[in-house]
DNA sequence: CACTCGTGGAGAAACGTATCTCCGAGGGCT
DNA sequence: AGCCCTCGGAGATACGTTTCTCCACGAGTG
């Protein structure tokens, strides 16, 4: 081996430390070229099987692996796909705070093992530069502001970039995003039928799509059915806020009759404002808040929540852009024709393909007036089963 | 430019596609040599500062970014770290299903991430070699079973591995983990002087190491206090099984006064199987439970939990696994006594080092007979704020 | 004057793979 | 007999860094 190893013309250095086999040394040990063994391992060029089995045989035995990095530095493909939030906080990262992120991070993670390849969960930004240092084929941003610098900087130097949010400014390969709209829409006829007159909401400041979207169809809602909008911002990062925030909402002398809350503590926030207020959920107040989490299934009153599908998200951004990755191969651009059936396509010219997904209303008391008769607190009595 | 990149002889080809900048084009441009830009970028090398901001500037103004495969090929670090969980299921992919999972993993991004690694989640297996096609400095494992061979296979080939979880038999770096018997054995004082003559186990089937240690810690108690032990088992990653479980634990004719189950969900599961039964929590039955989930500080009644800490432990892990990665740097072996001082180290001389890191009670009505008069479901009267 | 020594920097060898090009040897066909 | 075609495989190059080695040169120094 070592002989083989020589006669191959290198490591002329003394001190034999003990270390990996590379592909020479499977080529010298199988007695055949390099160019064999690489075409044996992967499958490619021309060879007779009996070759082929015997080369993977022999890389076994020396318990060849090959170098990643060489791969990738040959190739150009590193398997890596970059996975971050920008909007929300930098340094406490607040990944898998919210059950949105945990869910739709979970759901890419396994689109991606699923096919080859694997997440890198990474800040907006840090102080070393992470990002630099990995070489990533693709990233998936979540709810990207405005004129990210990131995602510009990504773009340019040629990383597909898919994003989860419809992106305001960004020049991104393509996005999938909830139908905001329709579902906020869907949740006021749905308040509607059920008896709420005036319906309140609890949105957030910032500015991303989510937010603003939903806002902007609670506004448009309003003024087309002629009701005056009842709602209330708060930094939807700051948890204290949002507590005052639903607060507020029904502290005012045009008090709702029912309140979606866009994010996802605002459930439990509103219930409890709404005891302190000594209203009655479902009876004086409607409640319906968007968030993943299934704790609302068993809080008194259950409350009505939209779920955005994190998961069908995360696979589907994940999905989107590892066919933008594997299409961009050798081509100048990304045939997107065929990567992004017309269905889901929006219409129009310059920008980028977004793929719009439904979302889910599932309906528990607090949204409806007539329920099973949801008793406020019912001291179940000690007894039997 | 083009002259330049042709003067140091490469790129014949006619087609000139845009590339990116590479640092032979950054050099060309500076008119300095290739080892003096990777100097000035690096910080290395003896250089006047006025060539160093002048390189700089070039590369900035080339918008050049070092290829980190290169770079990962050249020095064998690739500034990624593997996390992965080896024994819940195969596919579904448990990962922040529980929420131990998703505190240990975020804390474990953050304090990479602090230290310019960047964490790649990856399954215990997948059907596309995941692990092979990528460059990891170093892993960290959760609860790896006893013999695991992917724990072995890494260990093989020389990259660090440390455990979240004491290995029962794999070849690893170093390892934390809690101090399992004496948070059980804290948990039974608590409950004894509660006033419990009888304390039930809800276990789990599996070998890890948690369940095996706090097992054997209860029956050891049990021992030594002359207590019949009382316990039931089932597979930790059914949650339809965890509320049989619980069940079948408050059915039996010895029924306890007291529950400790390791596992998060069997704080609901309990709960819900003494109404069932009829029990009063904490009059008729003593709970606790170990989970991270602060859901527990709201339920009817507030169940004391054990917290593991993972934030802790999650945090400590990957600092263990840096030091190791940049510890073993070009000796032989690592400098192990440098980087585990004594003080956490456990006695032994072969076996790897490891680290004991304590736990938490988190003490609520459910584990005190004489607790502050917790009303079940307080109606707050309607009124002021 | 010969010498060392520090400064600033260039050259070139890896790192380990994938892949493009090319080549020899048979074998069948005309 | 000459020619082409396929099979099986070898050689060499490029990927883009980092880093080891070495060199030129000017200034002190005995």
């Amino acid at each position: 081996m070592t002989a083989a190893a020589n006669q191959s013309g290198r490591r002329p250095t003394t001190s034999r430390r003990l270390e990996r086999a590379g592909i020479r040394d499977v080529a010298a040990a199988a007695g055949v070229s390099i160019t064999t063994v690489s075409d044996a391992l992967n499958g490619k060029g021309r060879l007779p099987d009996e070759t082929r089995s015997r080369v993977r045989e022999v890389a076994e035995r020396l318990g060849y692996r090959p170098s990643a990095a060489a791969r990738t530095l040959r190739t150009g493909r590193s398997g890596l796909i970059g996975l971050t939030v920008t909007t929300y906080g930098e340094e406490p990262f607040t990944f898998t705070e919210f059950a949105y992120f945990a869910e739709m991070a979970r759901a890419a993670t396994s689109a991606a093992l699923g096919r080859g390849y694997a997440l890198v969960v990474l800040p907006a930004s840090s102080r070393h530069d992470v990002w630099g240092n990995i070489a990533l084929d693709g990233t998936v941003v979540i709810d990207p502001p405005d004129q990210d610098p990131l995602v510009s900087e990504l773009y340019r130097s040629g990383v597909p970039v898919v994003s989860d949010g419809k992106p305001g400014n960004c020049p991104v390969t393509a996005w999938v995003d909830n139908d905001h709209e329709a579902a906020v829409l869907g949740i006021l006829d749905h308040l509607s039928e059920a008896g709420a007159r005036r319906i309140g909401l609890l949105t957030g400041t910032s500015t991303d799509t989510y937010t603003r979207l939903s806002t902007e169809a609670y506004l448009g809602w309003c003024a087309k059915v002629g009701q005056e909008p009842v709602y209330e911002t708060y930094p939807a990062h700051d948890p204290a806020a949002g507590a005052v925030a639903a607060d507020r909402l029904l502290a005012r002398p045009d008090r709702p009759d029912a309140v979606y809350g866009l994010f996802d503590p605002n459930g439990t926030d509103l219930l409890a404002a709404a005891r302190r207020y000594g209203l009655r959920v479902p009876d004086d107040l409607l409640l319906v808040c968007c968030s993943e989490s299934d704790v609302y299934a068993t809080t008194e009153p259950p409350i009505t929540t939209l779920s955005l599908k994190p998961r069908r998200i995360g696979t589907t951004v994940v999905n989107l852009l590892i066919d933008a990755i594997e299409g961009v191969d050798s081509g100048t651009g990304v045939d997107i024709a065929r990567l992004f059936p017309p269905r889901f396509r929006t219409a129009g010219t310059g920008p980028p393909p977004g793929t719009l997904m439904p979302t889910e209303l599932i309906v528990r008391a607090s949204s409806q007036r007539r329920s099973p008769r949801t008793t406020v607190s019912p001291p179940r009595l000690p007894g039997e089963v």
